[in-house]
DNA sequence: AATCGCGCCTGACGGC
DNA sequence: TGCCGTCAGGCGCGAT
């Protein structure tokens, strides 16, 4: 489940392939993601034009080439390798992109939660991008701009973290990660929350999302091979998907409740 | 204005 | 064996 982390290092690793080089040819065999793929466009726009750079904002990836943008999200399930050669697709491979290097770019997307458009040249005037809240790794994210917004807003503080208007890119995994290693209980009121408390939450924010960055991911793709293979932040999760297993700090046992149709786990002796 | 919850989509898994 | 319900969950959108 891609998000910030992952969507980061799926840019880090495919930028080296695709920045620079001429797309020949796009290939769509899916009508649909989340939203119609506009392929006529992107056939018009794309072929024959150089990808300048590949920007992320929040869980998008916005690839550049001479007259606009394009942007990629990888919902739920997407995930991005590039192939040496063109070999035959497999289930669920829903685009290509064909470079004058030989390579191919390949977009696969289970549960086509993902989304591919064409945002032109004012990317973010756009109405996805243009409702973004702030970058978690900028230094102007801290806990004043937390407390600030939290103004009024009854709603759960884990729901609050996740809320893409406030911070991008945080997504179920490291909410919970984030509530756990500042001992926030996750239903608790934004409002709630003194600066003090806010300002811890934004380091470990920080904290965790570039230490999955540096370990490629909760879900790490070899780019160069068609497997995914577990990221090594998996094996530094203390709470996510591990309700009933005793509390790392405290030894409790690890709680397990919806918040938000979002599965929640929590040490319920350790975050208040 | 803020907040809630639905629906999109496929596949894995558990119970009967 | 097969069928059904639940869950995974990002996120826009309509309802409240």
């Amino acid at each position: 489940m891609p998000e910030l982390p992952e969507v980061e290092v799926t840019r880090q690793g495919i930028e080296p392939f695709v920045s620079g080089y001429r797309i020949d040819k796009i290939i769509c065999r899916q009508k649909t993601l989340r939203w119609p793929i506009p392929y006529r466009k992107l056939q018009n726009q794309l072929q024959g034009q150089f990808v300048q750079s590949i920007q992320r904002r929040g869980k998008y990836l916005l690839f550049e080439v001479e007259s606009g943008f394009f942007i990629l999200h990888l919902g739920m399930s997407g995930f991005l390798r590039v192939l040496p050669e063109f070999v035959e697709p497999s289930k669920h491979d829903h685009v290509d992109w064909l470079f004058n290097s030989g390579r191919v770019l390949r977009f696969n997307d289970t549960r086509r939660f993902g989304a591919l458009l064409w945002l032109g040249k004012e990317p973010f005037s756009h109405k996805l991008l243009s409702h973004l809240g702030m970058e978690p790794l900028d230094t102007n994210f801290n806990g004043q701009y937390l407390l600030n917004k939290s103004i009024k807003k009854k709603t759960p503080i884990k729901n609050y973290l996740m809320d893409q208007k406030i911070v991008v890119g945080v997504g179920n995994i490291y909410a919970n990660e984030a509530l756990f290693k500042a001992n926030v209980h996750p239903l608790r009121a934004a409002s709630n929350l003194s600066l003090k408390e806010y300002q811890i939450l934004v380091k470990q924010i920080k904290n965790i999302l570039k230490k999955a960055i540096q370990q490629g991911g909760t879900t790490l793709k070899d780019f160069s091979n068609a497997d995914g293979k577990p990221g090594y932040f998996s094996q530094s999760l203390k709470i996510y998907g591990k309700a009933g297993s005793s509390c790392p700090t405290c030894k409790s046992p690890i709680q397990i409740i919806r918040v938000g149709q979002r599965s929640t786990y929590f040490c319920n002796h350790c975050q208040h």
